[in-house]
RNA sequence: GGUUCGGUAGCUCAGUUGGAUAGAGCAACAGCCUUCUAAGCUGUGGGUCUUGGGUUCGAAUCCCAACCGAAUCACCA
């Protein structure tokens, strides 16, 4: 990373005139200087040597005098070894400071021009979220901020998978079993109630396996002649016939199925600013295969079926349309996004989906572009990794899952736990402690799972829970309030911090630097697609300002101008945190 | 078997375009609250960066191979 763009090009600029030859970009390397080593900029001389025929000392010697000698700002030079290490002067670093201190949305990158789409949720309404949507979930919501913050204009939207043989397991289930109970007769969150359903149907066909394969029956055979699932896949050609009593149950199931998942979107603080519909896209799908087979890019086999070949391109054969005529994912997710490009044409197309869809996602941007779009080179799966647990994978068979909405009523009730315990909250009314409470699990759900990196698969210990100490969302929480607490104070002894230039401290000196990183931040999140960047940067900054509280007296420092300059750093910390932290979509407390 | 992605401390994770002595947190141990909030701070211990080659002044990072793990290759979504 180069830390300060503008003085390195001079930098170069100076190196060059010194050996009187043009440099290429790997003969002239710089970094910010490693914390424990005096200065801000670092030349790392070894490239140069072959130039400057001499040793990688007296190379750094020479070019630190000569350097300094064309007073690029420049306060002083150290030699360690190959490393030219340059400090800037005051006057810089005070500068930045005012920059930072007096931008009202610093990180923030001015607009782009560019619509960026970002597909992410995705549930089926078939059963109720788990960590794995809550994954996804936050890194969605999360990419979209930080996309903003990158200046892109972003269209965040979801695809609902409501129909197919999934829900018509969940309907059938239900029709033979609940005897007309609803959400309302049950009491059961709606999503919860369907999801019930789906696990039964899944009980009677493991039954009906078990008698088949018990009379001699092939295992896999058995699952394919169960009546059951044949049953299922009859409901699913009744509803595509628009069949009146299929579809009406399966918009009411529906309709159960969304107010639960509303529920959970709003605890979460995720939003979509349009919700599409496999229901409504998969028919455009169809079409678009007819289309592809008229232009010869799809062939049709004896049964009916429609296929792609993709062989030449080192993939097998897709399916596109099945022999009974009804549409598979591929076909629904065709149609959705040549729809997407006509409602919202975008220079981005991101899915936020799970890594188990990476072979999907690649058929689909090749099969896009065989039918002649081009932007489907603009498609960018963001393809995350699956959390699991100690004992392996989620699995719903063996009643493993980690439901969203139980995890994070107790990550909410481990918060109030916590903090009641710590005893500091007596003047705050129990509607604001409340409120608290669920800022504070949230705060900690969300950084748990956004802070690694998204492709990696992570992993979720249910029994030790997350924790609220160490690299947590509470502990950036928690130097929010603490900062904004001491501001409060000034403000009750009428003090109003100003920017002073008073000379800094080199403790002050690397905040500042930390600071001044935060746009590039921002850009290298971006283009990672990794809210966790940003998480990590937030996480040292919170460290940063910690280590300072314990070293120096703010609101207790009796020069008033030192205590300003202080009071406008902790106050552009604040600030900053507010932002990263935004990003992730974690809220921060004025107290706690 | 093909493709894709991972392997860093006991555990969970960082690690900038290849740079200086590989970093945090948790867990363990020892300290620090009459002070601007102790959800904090300081210190100790803990590493063959899976292994073996290669590239070069220099590799956790790039290349090749092997090993281990995950996902996927369905008329499921």
């Amino acid at each position: 990373m180069n830390p300060e763009k503008l003085i390195t090009l001079k930098l170069k600029e100076a190196v060059e005139a010194l050996y009187g030859e043009k440099l290429q970009d790997n003969f002239f390397q710089t970094q910010a200087t490693r914390k424990e080593f005096e200065g801000d900029i670092t030349i790392v001389v070894f490239p140069l040597l072959k130039i400057s025929k001499k040793s990688p000392e007296a190379t750094a010697q020479e070019l630190g005098e000569y350097i300094s000698s064309k007073s690029i700002e420049i306060k002083a030079f150290n030699v360690v070894k190959g490393f030219l290490n340059i400090s800037l002067s005051d006057d810089y670093w005070l500068n930045k400071f005012k920059v930072i201190s007096d931008s009202a949305d610093w990180g923030q990158h001015p607009a782009s021009g560019r619509t960026v789409m970002v597909e992410y949720s995705s549930p089926n309404t078939n059963k109720p979220l788990h960590l794995g949507h809550i994954r996804n979930n936050l890194l969605g919501w999360s990419v979209a901020t930080l996309l903003e913050a990158n200046g892109h204009k972003v269209v965040k939207v979801n695809l609902v998978n409501d129909r197919g043989i999934h829900i018509c397991k969940s309907m059938l289930a239900w029709q033979k079993m609940a005897n007309g109970e609803t959400p309302q007769s049950s009491g059961m969150k709606g999503d919860h109630l369907v999801g019930k359903y789906y696990v039964i149907f899944n009980e009677m066909l493991k039954k009906e396996i078990e008698l088949l394969a018990a009379s001699g029956v092939d295992k896999e055979e058995a699952e394919k002649q169960t009546a059951i699932l044949k049953e299922a896949q009859d409901m699913l050609v009744r509803w595509e016939k628009g069949d009146k009593e299929t579809v009406d149950l399966w918009k009411t199931m529906n309709s159960w199925v969304y107010e639960g998942f509303d529920k959970t979107y709003d605890r979460l603080g995720v939003s979509f600013d349009k919700t599409y519909y496999e229901s409504q896209t998969y028919l455009l799908g169809k079409s678009l295969v007819q289309e592809g087979l008229k232009k010869g890019v799809f062939t049709e086999k004896e049964n009916g079926s429609v296929w792609c070949d993709l062989t030449e391109d080192g993939l097998d054969e897709k399916l596109l349309l099945r022999s009974d005529g009804t549409s598979v994912y591929m076909t629904q997710d065709l149609g959705t996004a040549h729809q997407r490009f006509a409602e919202y044409p975008f220079n981005e197309l991101i899915y936020v989906v799970g890594n188990e869809q990476n072979y999907h996602f690649q058929v689909l941007k090749l099969i896009l572009k065989k039918l002649g779009f081009d932007w489907s080179d603009t498609i960018y799966h963001l393809s995350y990794g699956m959390v699991e647990l100690p004992e392996g994978k989620m699995k719903s068979r063996e009643g493993t899952v980690v439901d969203a909405d139980d995890l994070i009523e107790d990550m909410v009730n481990t918060a109030r736990e916590t903090s009641l315990e710590l005893g500091k909250l007596e003047n705050m009314s129990s509607d604001e402690q409340n409120k608290l409470f669920e800022m504070l699990g949230l705060g900690a759900l969300k950084y748990f799972i956004l802070k690694v990196d998204p492709k990696k698969t992570m992993l979720f210990d249910p029994k030790e829970s997350i924790d609220f100490n160490g690299n947590t969302g509470p502990f950036i929480q928690y130097t929010h309030a603490r900062i904004k607490s001491i501001l409060r104070k000034a403000g009750e002894q009428g003090i109003i911090p100003l920017f002073q230039s008073a000379e800094l401290n080199s403790k002050e000196r690397d905040i500042i630097k930390l600071m001044n990183n935060f746009p590039e931040k921002i850009a290298e999140a971006g283009e990672a697609h990794s809210p966790a960047v940003v998480a990590n940067y937030a996480y040292e900054l919170a460290k940063e300002f910690n280590h300072y509280y314990h070293e120096v007296s703010i609101l207790r420092e009796e020069n008033s101008e030192i205590r300003n300059q202080r009071l406008v750093l902790i106050q552009s910390i604040a600030k900053i945190l507010s932002k990263a932290m935004g990003i992730l979509g974690i809220t921060l407390p004025e107290r706690m």
